[in-house]
DNA sequence: CGATAGACTGCAAACGATTGCAGAAACGCT
DNA sequence: AGCGTTTCTGCAATCGTTTGCAGTCTATCG
């Protein structure tokens, strides 16, 4: 069907061998055969086979990024990035939804290497480290978002205890004494990190640590509605809340909104990690951003690192995190006076003005 | 490295070509070495190679899905739909984002059919007809969500106008009249099919179509605010806005929100395409659901359905449609009074109670 | 001028499967 | 027993590349 190597070959009267290297660009061809047959390659439309090739040479060509899934608008930047640079490399991206189960995870796993992937960038589920750990023997595997305690894998995270801290420090330079922190559980890496940050923010700022101030659950919107709920019905409310996760938000959002809460004017509002409709929302919802691009892009050069350095690359380090910034919008708010009586009702109205950086003159 | 046929043959004492045989189920072996060659394969670890296989067959089990962007949540369940079925189908899936970049997208497809892909699903730019149209010559292709009206390809669309005419009915028998549209540039299909359900059931209903009321632009998040502020600012503004996207929501969310309109009470809102937020939303938004789930496995019919019967494939059927359907939540409102004066700034407060439906009493 | 190194090139064997063809074995039939 | 069928098996070619090895050619030098 489609112009082989033979055929381009035999249109310049040399064997398949020679226009092979030619092609290749091994340097094992004289400058002219080589840009003769470049050219004739070109006249003809070849296309070398990445099947035939990748038989012969054991490799494809192919990276795959595996998630769970693509709810979470970071790894849909993560995996844009990722194209991108591998394209950029001659990579082919395979992006694979892994889902909850982990029994069709580990067939995707499976089926990957079949397939003779060069790569593997992984948010680990946690479902199958063991799988993973066998599979790094024979491929560059880098983790990324996620820390998989059963393996030693090399691993690409956000920093969690940073990103925290530097939320919680900002609401506290707003005047804020009572934060509430909605947070992910305790048994997971990112929910211990998160409180982690919290507290040390806490801590240097002199203020006690309240536990009843501090919820944990798993990132869903529901988690959010309750833990709010709880925080508001405290006998002393907190004046800002501290979402540790999007999916959370939504439940926070709602919340308030059915209360008739006024985000920042009642409430002050930040949360981890982006989303797009953030800042289209109103008020704007400032953040902790976690990153998402520099995470994708050290994920791509510690993998690509470890495809060159085949076999012995172990540097030491295994664990790389990249910073997390704050972004200010709308939904924090200045305590300057020792706050007033609450009066639950207090129409914000507009006055866009109201944001944490024009309020702190 | 990894164990192979000739391992399997030589454990069982047979030749390579009766393992094939064998395991590959063809029926030309004796049951009994078949079963033997069966236990022997797993009792190794056999895993056959695809690529081997690939070179030999001209097939690679593997289907492409290409999307420009993940943005749109519809393309999210979709992709989870195709890789669910495409897997239990033995075939892996490769999600592929082709981007904005015309030049990226085409790379893309060459690299997808140089690879061999038995079939692809795509989304179309409108950038690559010519490309796709010369593809489909070799691998089945079925075009998703969009037509590519270079190409006479397969496609599966959702009924656009048959969910226009829904959602702007819907919005009629609320007692609406004054309907604001905001919806796609009009030299897509799928604007101009949005706009054209919209009419009809404006003119079934007796309602004369009033232009300064339909605002057409890109599916983006300013359209969305821009337009809706020019019909918020019309001499008569509407009672109802129907977005005809969701990016397009943001900016309309936005605006209201900036003029402190309440949803619904001051204006009912209802969205095409549904995202996971919008249930979260306060108030929750009314959609009209566009059926990315039918969609998905529509288009895995279709596309199997080719690649079966390959060749001569042309049913003559060259556009499959699937239904859209109307989800009630609570940003639309039931108009009883002939419209008081509206005051501008009522504020709503809570009452959940003030849904569409019960509303209808 | 002849030897020899160096630069190219081609032959042929891989890579790991599938598959047409032909031979071998088993079987039934006259 | 002889023969034709049927059923199973193995040989070897093939898919489109890459690559070790050996051969050819040119050029350079003594």
């Amino acid at each position: 069907m489609s112009v082989t190597l033979k055929d381009v070959a035999q249109a310049a009267r040399v064997s398949v061998s020679t226009a092979s290297r030619a092609l290749t660009g091994t340097g094992l061809t004289s400058e002219r055969t080589q840009q003769r047959l470049v050219r004739i390659a070109r006249e003809l439309g070849y296309r070398p086979n990445p099947i035939a090739r990748g038989l012969k040479t054991g490799q494809s060509r192919l990276v795959a990024l595996l998630v769970h899934n693509l709810t979470n608008a970071s790894f849909q930047v993560m995996a844009e990035v990722l194209q991108a640079r591998l394209k950029a490399l001659g990579y082919q991206m395979l992006l694979c939804i892994g889902g909850d189960d982990q029994q069709q995870e580990s067939d995707t796993l499976t089926t990957l290497v079949d397939h003779r992937i060069d790569g593997l960038i992984v948010v680990p589920t946690g479902k199958n480290g063991p799988q993973l750990k066998a599979l790094a023997k024979d491929i560059p595997i880098v983790c990324l978002v996620r820390r998989d305690d059963a393996t030693d894998l090399e691993t690409v995270l956000a920093d969690d205890p940073q990103g925290a801290y530097l939320g919680t420090r900002h609401l506290i330079e707003l005047g804020h004494k009572r934060i509430g922190l909605i947070v992910g559980r305790q048994d997971t890496t990112s929910g211990r990190e998160r409180l982690s940050g919290y507290v040390r923010a806490l801590r240097e700022a002199g203020i006690a640590r309240d536990d009843t101030l501090i919820h944990a659950g798993h990132y869903v919107p529901e988690t959010g509605a309750t833990c709010c709920r709880k925080l508001l019905d405290l006998p002393r409310p907190p004046s800002a809340i501290f979402v540790a996760n999007h999916e959370a938000t939504l439940g926070v959002l709602r919340v308030t909104a059915e209360r008739n809460i006024a985000i920042p004017d009642d409430l002050s509002l930040l949360c981890y990690e982006d989303m797009p409709w953030f800042e289209w929302h109103r008020p704007a919802i400032s953040i902790v951003d976690n990153g998402a691009r520099d995470l994708a892009n050290l994920a791509v050069d510690r993998l690509l690192h470890r495809m060159d350095a085949k076999g012995s690359s172990n540097d030491g380090v295994r664990e790389y995190r990249v910073g997390a910034r704050l972004i200010q919008r709308d939904s924090c708010r200045q305590i300057d006076t020792p706050a007033p009586a609450k009066s639950g009702k207090s129409k914000s109205s507009s006055s866009k003005s109201s944001t944490a950086k024009s309020a702190k003159v």
